[in-house]
DNA sequence: GGCGGCAATTTGGAGCTCCAACTTTGCGGC
DNA sequence: GCCGCAAAGTTGGAGCTCCAAATTGCCGCC
């Protein structure tokens, strides 16, 4: 931390440096920002500033007419993306295996592909598609959100289906699903997003595109948004032998 | 957005809106602290305070001198975990497939498994392991920080093992990977970790926990850490049939 | 000893101001 | 017509202040 750096990260660095060597314990109360003030010999801006800056790197958490604590570093729950235990699980066996309930809502509707949509389902532009939009719980808490896009010509999922999965039900229809692809991402949450998921300011989310492919033709394609903050995507991937 | 609302937020929603609705392109200047404040009839504060979140959500860049601009939606290049295109590719071959040049630097060092470090790899606490640390780049700009974890009895790898990949290198030994396991979650960079991958402000990092098994033992564990800016990962997994 | 309410403290919103460093623009002179 | 410099505009750091809403601890009363 060059002498030459803004005051309020020189705050913002000696508080940081305390709670990663863990002499500030998760919960532990950060000084306010009077005590801030005198302690470091800066202004009440620079103070406020730095309480800021680490609040929305999540190190702490500031509570109304209390103080600023270190925010206990939170458990990641693993979601297992596919296989679990088996491609025919149902939805939500990973939420249950946390012991969680898992509940979800869900509505589909007929609707024309945005273009971004279209090219990741090889589709015209506009094309007829099945919008499947999913809200799943764990214990009533929001866990993720879907957002499924089929071609037209599937028809609109049962509501039997949704306890199924996307393989049988496919599979069901004569389309044998051969390849899941996931790509993953981090991204800030649309307010929209944050509101649903209940997502405390600075938290991110992570953004999975996965896409079932049907040999070389994809079959359906979803967007996928989790709350960074309190879960871990899990990827197993046994090796040929 | 209710009128009850602090109105920095107000002056957030509504920029916001525009910038993802498209009226305000890539690139568009936003109007500067003094116009907002009349355009908004707010005072100073809350202008700058508005352009403060948006530029931490990486909706916008400000610019010392000139002003604040729509930040252009960064192009997420994709990072193949594994079968890339097979498991026995080179270090660097998915960052080669962008067109780059991937270069890395290593450094393995023995040491003691640190309790989480002992836990993944099942060893007691303390046992002695092998560290190895890279940093990864494509033509030149850091793209992965990783810290391997190995028992020690394999030995450390020569140098010629960092271009053949870690199966190729256990399998020489005997030890046959037949499982890797990836967890993926994202958290806000240590200042060391910014540091070497040039991250801007408020960038989040991907953080893979990834661990190869032989049967029932893990035979090596890593922390990777890929910037969340510029990078997406991609998991591909055929289906049985 | 227990309980209720008040006062002190604290956060977070909001306002205003000054200044250094930097960019942009436009004008004047060559 | 062009170059360079000065003025104007802009960001970002930093300071101070006031206030509403919430929490917490303490004092006094029953």
């Amino acid at each position: 931390m060059a002498s030459s750096d803004p005051v309020y990260l020189r705050v913002v660095a000696d508080i940081r440096r305390q709670i990663v060597d863990g002499s500030l314990p998760p919960g532990a109360p950060i000084p306010s920002r009077a005590q801030l003030t005198r302690k470091y010999g800066v202004g009440e801006t620079a103070a406020r500033h730095a309480l800021r800056v680490l609040a929305a790197e999540g190190l702490i958490v500031g509570r109304v007419g209390s103080g600023h604590y270190v925010r206990a570093r939170p458990v990641l729950l693993p979601l297992h993306r596919w296989r679990f235990p088996d491609h025919h699980a149902p939805f939500g066996a990973d939420i249950q295996s946390q012991g969680a309930r898992a509940t979800w809502e869900w509505r589909a509707e007929q609707a024309e592909a945005p273009p971004e949509i279209a090219q990741r389902l090889r589709l015209d532009d506009s094309a007829p598609v099945t919008r499947t939009r999913y809200v799943f719980r764990g214990d009533g808490k929001p866990v993720q959100l879907a957002t499924s896009y089929e071609p037209a010509e599937f028809g609109e999922p049962a509501p039997e289906d949704t306890s199924r999965g996307l393989i049988s039900r496919l599979s069901a229809l004569g389309v044998k699903v051969t390849e899941i692809v996931e790509q993953v991402y981090t991204r800030v949450p649309q307010p929209a997003e944050s509101d649903v998921l209940a997502l405390p300011a600075g938290v991110h989310v992570l953004h999975v595109e996965r896409t079932h492919w049907s040999g070389e033709r994809p079959v359906e394609t979803s967007d996928i948004v989790i709350p960074g903050d309190r879960f871990r995507l899990v990827y197993n991937h046994p090796l040929p032998s």
